[in-house]
DNA sequence: TCAATGTGTATGTCCGGACAATCGGACTAC
DNA sequence: GTAGTCCGATTGTCCGGACATACACATTGA
């Protein structure tokens, strides 16, 4: 008969540091998500509960529980009354966020190379207006960028963004993404509308990533909105499926 | 001079049953998200401040904030600190969940009709054995559907599930969605990784879809895992571009 | 043997209060 | 006129406590 399970926070050496002006509950919260990272707390593992745990270390119980919910909306922990609190048995690793193609190629090791083609002012079309917001025929920037890995084509880009919000420099926009741009420039970037389709290659996009005309391509198209509503960004990103792929993990919402 | 704004939700009649069994955080939450929704709060309006509301509710504060920030995390409220909360500017509809196909045309008003080609048990290839963490040879259950919308086929659908999790009566997988009937087998859903690409139809491919060979197709691959991180489905999926795409909205995490 | 009942334990909800951090605007000083 | 400073307003964090609720397990009963 195994040993009854003894609370495995018992041998993590949890600590805060009220001295500190990071939050208590952000200090704990990261805690407790490196040892699962790490392997300290193991999956399935009961986390033993919040009242000791807030004794142990010196805090109240809103202040743990605010900790574990963090990590409970995060995917880490799973919550049951009369139970307790569990590991979730891993597979979780990036909960879908709102990733910029750059981020993704640097996070795999790809160093990613940019090639703008186009960086102007022009007036908005009809669907560009529409989707931004603005008045057809206002002006709008229009960014068309070629993105390669390894040398090769992997994504055509074509974006369009309202004027005054951020100057696009060619040069900034070949050394990073658009993303990190609009961040560096204050823009908080909220929400993202997107749809993923497919379709086939004409003529001109074949050439440009070197396919074939009628060869399937990865179609994404996404509006971005910052936290005033205001739409910021509007993409219509062809990509080569036998090169790029969107993976992402998704929380059911309890 | 526009006059001051006054608290929108003064003018809400915003109410709480305390003897009711839904916590109060739950239905106020519902109450300002309906007002959101049908236009009694506008987008970009202030909320007015949380210990106000709480006084007039009769609630504490901790109370209102919960429901705020509940409202805050589906992306619906905006918090600035020294400023206070804000109706988000629209645009917000579904934030992203693990829907089903079947949900998704059901809610497009589409009825979808689902013909159940293969129900069966067999032994784990090598990639299903993996994908599910189950062992290469044991047995799983295989399912292929055809999914039709308006008498078209829009979709090409084959699962592997664990067996012993609930049993798969072709006549259920034909009313209803997968994803229902592991929920109402008493299975709780939490997480699912997803890979989104594209690639042409093969010959047979083409043949089930209505599709020429070498059309470009939209595919899908998820494992769907539940709150003890068991592997519950994988599936591997084709859709018609020219008839269904990926549509969601998601959040940037703050 | 199996179902109904009780019991302990853990999370869920809620309260009232306190102080800190930050934002925006008004005011002041140069 | 411009920059710096102060100040009110609002959310952010944290506390200590209380009771409700649901689950797992043991006990009891048929």
């Amino acid at each position: 008969m195994p040993k009854p399970d003894v609370d495995p926070t018992r041998s993590l050496d949890l600590r805060v540091d009220r001295s500190s002006p990071v939050p208590l509950y952000f200090q704990l919260s990261q805690q407790l998500e490196a040892a699962i990272e790490h392997g300290g707390l193991t999956p399935g593992s009961l986390l033993g509960n919040e009242i000791e745990l807030a004794a142990r270390l010196g805090l109240s119980r809103p202040t743990v529980r605010q900790a574990i919910q963090s990590l409970v909306d995060k995917g880490l922990l799973v919550r049951r009354r009369g139970v307790g609190t569990q590991v979730v048995h891993s597979q979780v690793k990036r909960p879908l966020e709102l990733s910029s193609l750059y981020d993704d190629l640097e996070a795999a090791g790809q160093r990613p190379a940019t090639k703008v083609l186009v960086n102007t002012v022009l007036p908005a079309s009809a669907a560009v207006a529409v989707a931004l917001g603005v008045p057809e025929g206002g002006d709008v920037h229009r960014v068309e960028r070629l993105r390669l890995a390894h040398g090769e084509p992997m994504a055509y880009l074509v974006n369009h963004l309202p004027t005054g919000l951020l100057d696009l420099d060619t040069e900034q926009l070949e050394a990073t993404g658009l993303y990190r741009l609009m961040r560096s420039a204050g823009i908080t970037l909220h929400s993202a509308r997107q749809s993923i389709g497919a379709r086939a290659a004409t003529a001109g996009e074949a050439e440009r990533l070197k396919e074939t005309e009628g060869a399937p391509l990865l179609t994404m198209q996404r509006t971005t909105f910052d936290d005033t509503g205001r739409a910021v960004e509007f993409g219509d990103h062809i990509y080569r499926p036998t090169r790029y792929s969107f993976e992402f993990q998704l929380l059911v919402r309890p």
